[in-house]
DNA sequence: GCGAGGGATGAATACGTATACACTTCCAGA
DNA sequence: TCTGGAAGTGTATACGTATTCATCCCTCGC
């Protein structure tokens, strides 16, 4: 037959109600083990498949999780989505990708409403969005991933940007760095802010100035790191070092660096953000502060299945440590050099 | 209320039966202009959005594509993934991802037939996996985006591998390499099989002797192009230009190639596959035989929602050219240098 | 003035499943 | 012997929408 059997078509197969050979699927233990064998068997022989839509339907369960998120092709998105996939397919659990960068917000706000999946996961919110606020208004339970907003009543699981940023800092005064620069994007959510605001924090609990010329704010491409560094490592006197907020901008200003001539990290260190699988690529070697992804996103999602299960539950914030990843870009080297 | 309204509520507060408003909902022309402009209003003071699985579940569409794919960090899956969101949004299609390396068989054999997705979209067929069979016999409209199965029936899109490997082949040749290197990838696909096929041919058509030991077969990952490279280039007489079948690999040749030393282009030329953004990364400046992505996936796309419309309607295998794109890693110098 | 026909709407049904409820059988306990 | 209840199964219904069919009213042509 063309169409695919339902499990009405079935039950008279096996002799049995429709009832049956639902309590069959759904496990119900309430249900003679001759009948059962027979009906499984029945079911094998016809290679069937219960319809998802009708389930969910009736369940009001998809196994389905919507996740929002930007710029997939940016090296440190690409792992954030790689492990929520991984993550949620072991749960069993079917992932539908929203890019809100195409996406027209009039659709999100729609998707929002059609109760097409259990749960959302936002990793991309940022302050001047409505999403998380209208993701919580459907009523559809909802993780903030990576990026949080603070005072937010959702659950969130982020890294520590701020703490982390801060020992970046921390690590270039105390490898005697004066004269640093900072690469730095216009704070649209909690992770630019923090990784900003931790670093400007670190240099002056030191005593270190930042010189509003060594700040230069930019756009999220990693040719914007490459002008951003050529701006000013083509001064008579170069900064010594640079911290930026992502990876993809600190490779853009390690790019920038070679095509001027400069050398990491003899004329210049320069420290990036999230670790990504790249940073360790010997074109790059770059010091970076770790996301810690894998338990970011595993704790995430188990916070959102805690919610699923129970909507009324309090919220929960997490936050986790994010490691100084040391590599070539940053060398250690006498003090002295550094300062030369 | 908590539960979201349904049409038959909103049918009750505008005086109309659950019918109209569903007519009114589906633009069915048969509504009188005023009973539509008052059950339009009360549908937008309820902020009412359809609950799209009774929707789907009585049209037996769920304007929901399946798109399979692999590898999610490698820069041009993410390319190709980021460009499937963007054509399926623009449609007003959803997108539901499976990533087969996750995901064990039978999850991926019971989803196909669940009906939950109007269209699959295959982006990694290879020829040792049933995924492509199981996906025809689901009698869900299929397409393959940029791997193909030779022969097969089913709508197919892809690259003119074959070519593009061969005009870098012959590129080399031309220059005057006659010591080339290849890194190669086991052939799970027509893409490995082509890219590897269409160089070795353009070399054999001119004469040029591949040296099996100038052959190296290897794993997927930036480490293995690594370790190709340094294995290629630490012999007393390296080959003077590799080729290989991904940017990925390349990127990984190129840190090799500087982790010994060697200097691209003087020492030996490089030429990718894929022509990703980060080829043009002044890091990489990777001459690539460029993949176009964004003619592939709309072209699929298209492909598919013709058979979803018609699904007797005759299958169709597109081939696009891949041209060589042509960057620093492949400098032009005069012929008796490369000789040298 | 009357029937035909079209426009607009409501009532009823179907999509495929899960589940509350009713029913039968059979056995234990009085 | 009778009864209560458990085990197993079938019947009926609901999920929220789209759509067929029937109904009603109004107009138009004769």
């Amino acid at each position: 037959m063309t169409r695919p059997p339902t499990s009405r078509d079935l039950a008279r197969l096996a002799g049995v109600s429709q009832a049956t050979v639902s309590r069959v699927l759904t496990n119900n233990p309430k249900v003679n083990p001759e009948t059962r064998a027979r009906v499984l068997q029945v079911l094998k022989d016809a290679n069937y498949t219960p319809n998802a839509l009708a389930r969910a339907m009736k369940t009001g369960r998809t196994d389905t999780i919507g996740v929002f998120m930007t710029r997939v092709t940016s090296p440190f998105h690409a792992e954030l989505l790689d492990e929520i996939g991984r993550v949620l397919s072991s749960m069993g659990l079917h992932m539908i990708l929203w890019n809100i960068e195409h996406d027209p917000e009039e659709t999100v706000a729609a998707v929002l409403q059609q109760r097409l999946v259990d749960g959302f996961v936002l990793t991309s919110a940022t302050y001047d969005s409505k999403l998380h606020t209208m993701a919580l208004a459907s009523g559809t339970p909802t993780v903030l991933l990576h990026r949080g907003i603070d005072g937010l009543d959702c659950d969130q699981v982020v890294g520590d940007n701020w703490q982390g940023a801060y020992d970046a800092g921390r690590y270039l005064v105390d490898a005697g760095h004066t004269d640093i620069g900072l690469v730095t994007l216009r704070a649209t959510g909690n992770t630019s802010r923090d990784r900003d605001a931790g670093f400007r924090a670190a240099l002056a609990d030191a005593g270190v100035k930042l010189k509003p010329s060594n700040v230069i704010t930019v756009g999220v491409p990693h040719a914007d790191g490459h002008a951003a560094a050529e701006k000013l490592l083509s001064r008579k006197k170069p900064p010594t070092a640079i911290y930026t907020i992502t990876d993809l901008l600190a490779f853009g200003i390690l790019d920038g660096a070679r095509a001027i001539g400069a050398h990491v990290p003899d004329d210049v260190w320069v420290i990036g953000f999230d670790n990504t699988d790249m940073a360790a690529w010997e074109s790059f070697d770059l010091t970076s502060v770790e996301q810690p992804v894998h338990a970011i996103v595993e704790t995430g999602i188990d916070l959102l299945r805690d919610r699923i299960a129970d909507p009324d539950r309090p919220t929960q914030i997490v936050t986790l440590p994010c490691p100084l990843a040391i590599r070539g870009s940053t060398a250690n080297r006498p003090l002295s050099a550094a300062k030369d």
